[in-house]
DNA sequence: GCAAATTTGTTCGTATGTATT
DNA sequence: CAATACATACGAACAAATTTG
């Protein structure tokens, strides 16, 4: 029987006590010092047991203050499906908006910060522009019940500007929506879009916006828009953290409204069928 | 001007190698005691590095051997969105087999595992049970060029049996389909699906399973089908680890088909523009 | 197959720095 | 300013895994 390190023996036992309920949600575990003691073990196997469970996402430490239980954020789920022929899905205008306050919460938007740019490759790819072709970008921060939720970045090509789509660089909220702006005044009709998502882990300034770790992992969706004629039309990209967000996709027609309270119960630790070899 | 730690200077210094090309994919890094000599630092100090370097997923090591960078998968895209009244999408049923062969790369199934019991409290919502009801589980692993892929299992209402589809307790494929299996028998039509994407660390047997560390992230999508009365016939939940898949959903008919190979290219260091505050 | 050498893993002790109360 | 608590860094010893002779 081989031996599990102390380190990792001490965290297991902080970590049914937190899911026992014996550690609250939000209390502070004993210092340092304190475990030391408890467990009979030096300081640093401590600390190595608490990184663990940070690492876990059951803990966090906060230096000059202690070491506390995460209180389990209510993860905020997003219906990505809607009608292809809206905006709508995903975060973006109206539905975005609905689907906040149906769950009872504040959303807010910043003003988007419009630029004009050579595009990332992927981004090139799925707008499908030669290498040296620019586009333009319309990047939006997104909150919560003033907590940073998602970092958003739409691509439209150049051509639509000078095509006279002009408003798409006006640094404000386009209301009815950029979707509906572009069929009026170019004639472009959005038929469908289709979504990649991908996980990662944040850079530097999605650590800093989200304030996350460097090992809490994002999502990151890239959400390709295709109109009439089966060709891009904007690509956007979307970045939230994926602890604290769940997504929804529906696929056929008149499906039953999701329930947001239930579903999102999630259970830490119940029987699964992949138990044995 | 509030200096970095040095560790975290070490490791930085070894991250721009890594990304710059002079430590190549696979490549062994120098000895902790040779680091050790080389940044003048203590080898606890240089572990530490290293530890951040395992963290971002760019190095890993191995007891024994020393530490290598990591080699990039070439992560696996599935489009989980397809007809809603076939079987296909999400690595199920014959749409599954033919994504993958169309990348050229070699699927593997195992033969289900059936099990008859009360299933975990998601699965109950999301199938409309009540608490003590039962439902029948079938489990299969998939597998890719012999790389563990995915854990799947689906739930269906103990119903189903009673009324007459008892080939869902037999742990063999179903060749055309169950969903085909019970339009047949019971007259059960699906109508579409609604998947719940979350992500989330894996447990000890997909941690083995998958054979990664407890720090990669997985997604668990519950994929809930829906009858021509919209009630619940079937939910399947899959298990894969996020770094090395990625998933596609189609929203709207009459798409271009997604490019594999180009649009999976992922730029470790491109230019975002949420550089600014 | 065994033993030695190499390399990482765990654990201890200690000292000093930094953030918060 | 002082006390408290976590963060960083050093050195040392032994254990465990792997490769090599």
């Amino acid at each position: 029987m081989a031996q599990q390190p102390m380190y990792q023996q001490i965290a297991d036992t902080i970590r049914r006590q937190i899911e026992g309920g014996e550690l609250a949600r939000g209390a502070r575990l004993p210092t340092e010092l304190e475990l030391r003691s408890a467990y009979n073990a030096s300081r640093n196997t401590i600390r190595d047991a608490i990184k663990r469970l940070a690492a876990l996402g059951l803990v966090e430490t906060r230096p000059g203050q202690g070491t506390f239980v995460t209180v389990n954020v209510d993860p905020f789920v997003t219906t990505m499906s809607a009608d292809p022929r809206s905006a709508a899905g995903g975060g973006e205008g109206p539905s975005y908006l609905s689907a906040v306050s149906e769950a009872h919460r504040k959303p807010e938007t910043t003003t988007p910060r419009v630029e004009v740019q050579i595009p990332p490759p992927e981004i090139q790819h799925r707008l499908r522009l030669p290498d040296d072709a620019q586009a333009v970008l319309r990047h939006q921060r997104r909150l919560i019940d003033d907590i940073p939720w998602s970092l958003q970045t739409s691509y439209y090509p150049m051509d639509f500007i000078t095509k006279g789509a002009t408003d798409l660089l006006i640094a404000q909220d386009m209301q009815p929506g950029t979707i509906t702006y572009l069929n009026k005044v170019l004639g472009v009709r959005q038929i469908g879009y289709r979504d990649w998502v991908t996980v990662r882990q944040p850079n530097e300034n999605e650590q800093r916006f989200f304030n996350i770790a460097h090992d809490t992992a994002v999502f990151e969706i890239f959400r390709t828009a295709f109109d009439q004629n089966k060709s891009p039309m904007r690509v956007t990209v979307t970045v939230c953290p994926a602890d604290r967000n769940q997504l929804i996709y529906d696929i056929g027609d008149d499906l039953p409204d999701p329930k947001y309270g239930e579903e999102t119960v999630r259970e830490e630790t119940h029987r699964k069928p992949d138990e044995s070899d």
